[in-house]
Order: C-alpha cells, then sequence, then structure tokens
DNA sequence: TATTGTTATACTCTATAACTATA
DNA sequence: TATAGTTATAGAGTATAACAATA
C-alpha cells in the first residue's frame, strides 16, 4: 500500500493530537502554578501514590533520572514538596508534597480529570476503550 | 469520576505515544538524511502534492510561516530542493523538489508507509478506523 | 495597509556523558 | 563495582515579535 497522506500516518496524527491536548492542559499547571510537564508528573505521581524516592517516580513514571533531579529541584524551590534523607541508605531520599503542594495536587488532578472527560465526551464508551487500548500499546506500556 | 491514573490520562498517553512512533520514524530522515521533523514534512508535502508555495505548505500542513522557512532554507542548502520566484507576483516562489530530493522524498515515502502498516499491524481493522478518527478529532484536523 | 517570508530570541522538552556520594 | 542522584551540554521542537520586501 502506498498511496497514502499525512493524514493517514500515524506518527504524524499522533504528534498533533499530542500537541493539541498538552497545550490545552498545560494552562493549568504552567498558568496556574508556573510548572512544567515534568514537574507535573513528578507532582502527580507524589500526590496520587504517596511519598517516594526519586529512583520509584523513575521507574513508574518511565522517566530518566536527570529530568526526575531537575524537576523535584524545581519544586522544592517553589515548596511544593521535601526532601528527607533515609537514615538506612543515605544515597535514597524520600520525596513528599507539602502542605502547599498536596493543594496544588488536588487543584491539578481535578481539573486532569475534568480536561479528560472533556477530551473524551466526543467518542462513545466503545471508542474509548479502543483508543486506551490502541495507545497503550502504541505508547509500549 | 476523580480515581484515575496517569496511564488514564489521554494527553499523557499521547505524549508517549507519539514519542515512540515519532523516535521510531526519525531514524530514517535522520539518520539516512539527516533532516529535522519540520523538512521531512516539507519533502512530504511537496513530493506527495507537487511544487507549491511556502504559504500553501503552511496551509496544507498546518505549519507556521517560520518553521516552513528554516526547513526550506535547510532543504536548500542540502540540495533537496529549489526555489523560483513568481513573476506576477515576486513575494510568492514556488518551491519543488529537486532529482535527488525526488530520491530521497520516494524513499522516505516508501519506508512511511512500511512504518505505519507495521504500526497498526498490532490492531484489527475496526480498532484502526477507530483509532484514525479518534486521533483526527483530537488533533482538530 | 496587508501579505509573504526571514531573522532573532527564548522557552520547552529530550538525551547523553561526566561527575559526586554512598554502599 | 554498583547504585542514587546531580550537573553540564547539546539537540530538537515550538512560539512570538520584529523586520524587510512586495503588493
Amino acid at each position: 500500500m502506498t498511496n497514502f497522506d499525512l493524514r493517514d500516518f500515524t506518527p504524524y496524527l499522533l504528534s498533533l493530537a499530542a500537541e493539541t491536548s498538552s497545550a490545552g492542559f498545560q494552562t493549568y499547571y504552567k498558568g496556574r502554578y508556573g510548572m512544567l510537564r515534568t514537574e507535573w508528573r513528578v507532582v502527580f505521581h507524589l500526590g496520587r501514590y504517596g511519598p517516594m524516592t526519586a529512583k520509584e517516580i523513575c521507574d513508574r513514571a518511565r522517566m530518566h533520572k536527570t529530568k526526575v533531579s531537575r524537576a523535584v529541584s524545581a519544586l522544592e524551590v517553589k515548596r511544593y514538596l521535601s526532601r528527607r534523607e533515609q537514615a538506612k541508605d543515605r544515597r535514597h531520599e524520600t520525596l513528599r508534597l507539602t502542605a502547599e503542594g498536596g493543594r496544588v495536587f488536588a487543584d491539578l488532578y481535578e481539573e486532569a480529570a475534568r480536561y479528560d472527560a472533556e477530551l473524551l465526551a466526543q467518542f462513545t464508551d466503545e471508542e474509548h476503550v479502543v483508543l486506551q487500548k490502541c495507545l497503550t500499546k502504541l505508547a509500549g506500556i
């Protein structure tokens, strides 16, 4: 088969869809809290799953350690997160959201759920199931 | 509804899927021809739809004029593209692929079709239809 | 005044290597 | 030697404003 348009090329469609939807949600974490995407992902993990080390965030969020390191530093400056060395192995630091960080998470978590529901409102439940399945496979997760 | 995981957040899934699939195809246009994504998109348009102005590429490919301008310059340096001023309005230049640019397009077009087919091989035809419909809507095209 | 296109600049995001500190 | 995390650096991608040339 060789007669497709750029609009049929899956990586192109994925790029456009990802850009559009990411730009939409960026207005919340960037506009309200001056955060970057990596910072939002770290906040999400700590807020959703509780305190953990940077290494655990790397593994769960599929983020490289340098991304997590910089995001954690930025969040610390913003006072959304605190670190505490673990006594048994001082290479590990437990990261947890501050009270303020918790409020930021709660706000963004709610907006994320709303934003996602809004995006999916244009599809049927069956379409949503197929979309999520396909994206999960394409993302390799 | 507020109990979702990051893996349920559509913009996150889209980002991962887009990154993964784009990185895969990048090996062709970057690895073989040292091109950037914007350059590949310009080559695609000129190869698939024939000579046109930068403005037309902007409109068809939904690319900003500065992106197109830089991509065209880079492609000109690589001798994959030539420009010719239009006599009636010297603000317009008709862009067309050179013979070498045409060969590059033919190669990449074939690889793109193969790559896309490979990505979609893991899905049924019905799933493919739903995926394309959803992505097209999410991309706003 | 409007349109086509270029240049300058900055920001976002990603990737990799080299490094420190601890174990 | 291996692991957790940091720093430096570069590359890729995007966005915007200011500009020149033409109409």
